[in-house]
DNA sequence: TGAATGACTCGTC
DNA sequence: CGACGAGCCATTC
């Protein structure tokens, strides 16, 4: 796919370290189209054909809630993915989101 | 090409 | 604090 858009919500994705979560809005913020949230919602559908695999389990929504999951295979394997990686999930919903959130702003460089 | 849709977000009630 | 509505943008039919 030569959708560029995708490809740089996957590589964002991806640097996003174990144990640590981000929201759509802070992808699409760092891609420059804030406004494209839920663009980066549709991209995480893709990541499953996306090659290497997008950890997609880790990006949730601004709440932290586990908007996504139900697009899993098994509905249950996001928050169990999660709570593997150490982030806790309660109720569909990150623990200490706010700790466990990791800022692609922040943590990339455009150099 | 116009209309519909969505793993979102924010502001109001 | 929870529910509702409108805004936004890219992809698809």
């Amino acid at each position: 796919m030569d959708t560029n858009f995708y490809e740089q919500v996957y590589e964002i994705a991806r640097l996003i370290p174990k144990g640590r979560v981000t929201s759509y809005g802070a992808i699409a913020k760092s891609l420059g189209a804030a406004k494209s949230s839920r663009m980066v919602g549709h991209a995480m559908l893709y990541a499953g054909s996306a090659y290497p695999k997008v950890p997609a389990h880790r990006v949730v929504n601004s709440s932290g809630l586990l908007t996504g999951k139900f697009h899993f295979k098994p509905p249950e394997l996001m928050e169990k993915l999660l709570r593997k990686e150490g982030v806790e999930v309660n109720n569909d919903k990150v623990v200490n989101f706010k700790k466990v959130f990791w800022n692609p702003l922040e943590e990339i460089n455009l150099d």
